[in-house]
RNA sequence: GGGCGCGUAGCUCAGCGGGAGAGCACUCGCUUCACACGCGAGGGGUCGCUGGUUCAAUCCCAGCCGCGCCCA
């Protein structure tokens, strides 16, 4: 006997653990079936779950269950990453509440710190994913610094070497002055600021009392100019092309070159070039043969390449400082304010400095160019489509990729040097020492390159390092590519992109077939949540609150292809009381001994009513199934919920009522049976969103299941369409709902029972009538049902139903001019449907042009309308 | 400045060439033997604005207004 309420809490954890013991959550190399495949993006190690986590392994949940209910062979392959900045700056703060640094340690110990840490601290999203009821191939779980996963990145690494794809370079990167590393253009966050435009006056060698204005935002960076630019085509400085000026503080003379960058509408029209300090300077530089002095540390203090007044100090204070010092000179000639952006780093949070060193390179162009082409033939899909617009933007676009970072913790980069700088790149010390004494032809003393890998260079190699990849596996070769890649879509650059690269190089084919992009979820208010506001909603007090079902129905119900969801309790509290509603609905079967019969066939039913819900469910299962596979989640979960509560509990549980109460054994019987055939398939559907309230009453309502509801079959069914019946029961839902309306309208008591006169039925409708009288009598409070010819004139309420006319005589409540007032008001609704297919079909180019078939259904609706419109006159006439 | 997206019922959002929908909220009525986390009945929308294409436009196209995001 089920309890009265559902308590998610005491079933949610006790399920997972049955469902992980018995390892349904596998997926099945060996099988035949067809597998189906989605790699897990794996959380960051230091990561606990938060809504957007929620939401989109919900999603790929729901994929994953769906499938694998369809019989297909299932890989959901779980894992995180290393996160190799944030990782490093968790263990290290941790050092420094003990007042130590990573340095106190030395490179090996505090590696060994960090795995201590992962040990203890991390794998807390795998734990909260259990809560959430995800059901991916645990004992395949993976880590970015496993041995084998390093192993392919280490392999990536040297392939790419050598076949000329990464390279060692010196070029200007993103420094992030406060962790002392590069990071990627993706990793640098563009804030507005309030800027200032300096102007400087740089005064022109050998033509005392002239100079030449330049524009800057970074005074700081003027000790580094190494030359001026202006435009080819600016009139006003060609003479000056090819002379020099001389670089106020530091006396430096520096040349004047004509470029394009210089913008002659802007500012002076003159501009300072800092080749070692800027992008564009950088180019600029490259272009003109401009010298590169790097003036400031790591630290970004000014260094020895500055004055000495200035060496050590920091990059804000020597802004102050210089400006003070051209102000002195009588070279400063102006202050702007200049609205700007301002770069920071995503982790460090400070002011990010284009500093010029040397790193690893990925030529990101050249491994960009296959996964372009898969997006533009269709061999990779974007859902929704507009995606790939942003995906070709960044690609077609692409800058070389900086691959290395100066931190310890992640995979270290597989090149040794030489004495004399030689890089060798190999998979182990060894083979780089035998390279190395090839090449000098003796041995010599190695040195292995300090720096590490960025993390998204080994979550590049997720979809095939995880089977196995370099070995050729048989997982391998049977789950990749995957068939869908499930994320948001500000990963798409940092990962998506990566991951096409990778395996189109290195499995030679693409990824995954699909990329379904959802929303992000942001807080009511549509605003993005984040730690600093406070309106962080956290899944698991959601999930306490009203159990995991409803929290995995909002989510699903929400994700609507293109649109941000804004979370709200309320919803959350809708759905649960959703589950609740299933499971009130199971108590009522179990209440009136519903149970599947041994050689139960659905097809076979008898009844009407019993037609019609079988035919009904397995439309809703189609359509749930549909819309799954289109990654229409929305639509799943809102055709599920509609059938379920709508028609299942509203109408059909109503009508079995009578049914059950009544005399007939048989149709009872027949009923007791499809209501718990229908709920089974309702169970069913419902699974892959609701897992754990629908397998709880999988198992609590009959004691001879043979296998968990995960494991069962999606509804696979025979041909149980039956328009017939489906036409019955649709008018009989809306005769029983006009006698409510006007019930509810004229305010009849709802205890009062009605006697019910029918007028003008037909054949069908007398059968139909005679059919479902009991029905009509329990849900509409109705005792006799009598044909007649004349209707009382007055004190009655008339209701038109198709060619019939249902008189409710009202005799003692009944407000005649409430009634006059009712008819009238449904007259006027008719009569204005009626002229508007009037003058549509009084069109001649719609007659000419529309479809047949259109025509015919606006005849037919309008002759409908019109014989509608006849009968309630007619009512009228009879009240007077 | 470039790109993308969004303006549909009070709120949150589906729909997207031929009869305007859902959930929540709201109003009225119900201790109806599964469920008040419920049942029944309602009210509420020139589908942002202006043009165009079409027999037909909430839906397609253009422009405009407002909002959001990404990139420079």
């Amino acid at each position: 006997m089920l309890d009265k309420t559902y308590d998610p809490q005491t079933v949610e954890q006790r399920l997972y653990r049955v469902w992980e013991d018995s390892g349904v959550f596998g997926c099945a190399p060996e099988s035949s079936a067809a597998p189906y495949t989605i790699m897990m993006p794996p959380p960051n190690v230091t990561g606990s779950l938060h809504m957007g986590h929620a939401l989109t392994f919900t999603l790929q949940d729901v994929l994953i269950r769906y499938f694998r209910m369809t019989g297909r062979d299932t890989l959901w392959q779980p894992g995180s990453d290393h996160a190799g900045i944030a990782t490093q700056m968790v263990v290290e703060r941790n050092l420094a509440a003990e007042g130590k640094t990573r340095h106190d340690f030395g490179r090996d110990a505090f590696v060994d710190k960090v795995w201590e840490w992962k040990a203890q601290s991390g794998g807390t999203i795998q734990k909260q994913l259990r809560r959430l009821g995800a059901s991916p191939d645990w004992p395949r779980e993976r880590f970015t610094m496993d041995e084998g996963l390093s192993r392919a990145v280490t392999k990536v690494f040297v392939t790419l070497h050598k076949q000329g794809l990464m390279y060692r370079d010196k070029r200007l990167v993103n420094w992030d002055p406060k962790l002392h590393t590069a990071i990627s253009d993706l990793e640098v966050e563009q804030r507005p600021a309030d800027g200032h435009m300096w102007y400087f006056k740089y005064p022109v060698q050998g033509e005392p009392d002239r100079f030449v204005v330049v524009g800057t935002t970074r005074p700081e960076t003027m000790l580094g100019d190494t030359g001026v630019a202006v435009h080819p085509e600016d009139e006003r400085y060609t003479d000056l092309v090819g002379k020099t000026v001389v670089l106020p503080i530091v006396d430096r003379p520096i040349p004047v070159v004509a470029d394009d960058y210089a913008d002659p509408e802007k500012g002076s029209g003159a501009v300072k070039i800092t080749p070692a300090h800027d992008f564009n300077d950088f180019e600029v530089g490259r272009r003109c043969g401009l010298e590169m002095i790097n003036v400031l540390d790591r630290d970004a203090r000014l260094n020895e390449n500055a004055p000495a007044e200035f060496q050590g100090m920091d990059r804000f204070e020597a802004r102050t400082r210089i400006v003070e010092r051209m102000e002195t000179l009588g070279l400063l000639e102006k202050i702007e304010p200049n609205p700007m952006t301002v770069p920071y780093g995503d982790r460090s949070g400070v002011v990010i400095e284009p500093w010029l060193t040397d790193q690893w390179f990925v030529d990101a162009a050249e491994l960009a160019k296959e996964p372009i082409k898969a997006v533009e033939d269709g061999r990779t899909r974007f859902v929704p489509a507009h995606w790939s617009n942003t995906f070709f933007e960044w690609m077609r676009n692409i800058q070389p990729w900086c691959v290395s970072r100066q931190i310890w913790w992640g995979h270290r980069i597989p090149a040794w040097y030489g004495p004399d700088g030689t890089i060798f790149v190999e998979e182990s010390e060894e083979q780089a020492q035998a390279a190395a004494t090839a090449h000098y032809g003796k041995a010599v003393e190695l040195s292995r390159d300090t720096d590490v890998l960025d993390t998204w260079f080994s979550s590049a190699l997720w979809p095939f390092s995880t089977l196995g990849w370099p070995d050729e596996t048989p997982e391998l070769a049977r789950y990749y590519p995957g068939d869908v890649l499930v994320t948001g879509f500000d990963i798409i650059f940092f990962w998506v992109a990566r991951m096409m690269m990778m395996g189109h190089h290195f499995m030679g084919d693409v990824p995954f077939r699909d990329v379904y992009i959802h929303a992000l979820v942001r807080d009511e208010k549509g605003q993005k949540m984040s730690k600093s506001k406070g309106n962080v909603i956290d899944p698991l007090d959601l999930i306490e609150k009203y159990g995991t079902d409803a929290l995995r129905f909002t989510l699903t119900a929400m994700a609507a292809q293109g649109r941000d969801i804004k979370m709200s309790e309320s919803r959350v509290q809708g759905y649960r009381n959703f589950a609740t509603k299933l499971w009130n609905a199971a108590r009522f079967c179990e209440l009136n001994g519903c149970a599947v019969p041994t050689g139960f066939d659905p097809a076979a039913v008898g009844s009407t009513l019993n037609r019609w819900i079988v035919a009904r469910v397995a439309d809703t299962a189609a359509k749930v199934g549909a819309a799954i596979e289109a990654y229409r989640f929305n639509e799943a979960a809102q055709v599920a919920y509609q059938f379920t509560w709508n028609t299942f509990c509203d109408w059909f549980l109503e009508f079995a009522k009578p049914v059950f109460n009544g005399t007939d054994e048989a149709a009872a019987a027949e009923t007791r049976a499809t209501a718990a055939w229908v709920l089974d398939r309702i169970l069913v559907t419902l699974h892959p969103i609701m897992p754990f309230v629908t397998e709880e009453l999988w198992g609590a309502l009959t004691d001879t299941r043979e296998g968990h509801l995960m494991a069962a079959r999606w509804p696979d069914m025979p041909d149980v369409s039956a328009p017939d019946a489906e036409a019955e029961m649709d008018w009989l839902v809306g005769l029983i709902t006009a006698i409510r309306s006007v019930r509810a309208e004229m305010n009849v008591p709802p205890a009062a029972r009605l006697a019910l006169q029918v007028k003008d039925a037909n054949a069908t409708t007398r059968a139909r009538l005679d059919t479902h009288r009991a029905l009509v009598g329990t849900l509409a409070r109705v005792d006799a049902i009598d044909h007649v010819d004349s209707a009382p004139a007055s004190g009655s309420a008339q209701i038109v139903v198709e060619e019939a006319t249902v008189i409710l005589p009202l005799a003692d409540v009944i407000d005649l001019d409430a009634e006059r007032k009712r008819l009238a008001r449904d007259v006027a609704k008719q009569d204005g449907e009626i002229a508007k297919l009037s003058k549509k079909l009084a069109n001649e180019g719609f007659l000419a042009k529309a479809p047949a078939e259109v025509v015919a259904e606006n005849r037919e609706r309008l002759a409908d309308l019109e014989a509608t419109r006849e009968r309630l006159k007619e009512a009228l006439t009879r009240i007077g």
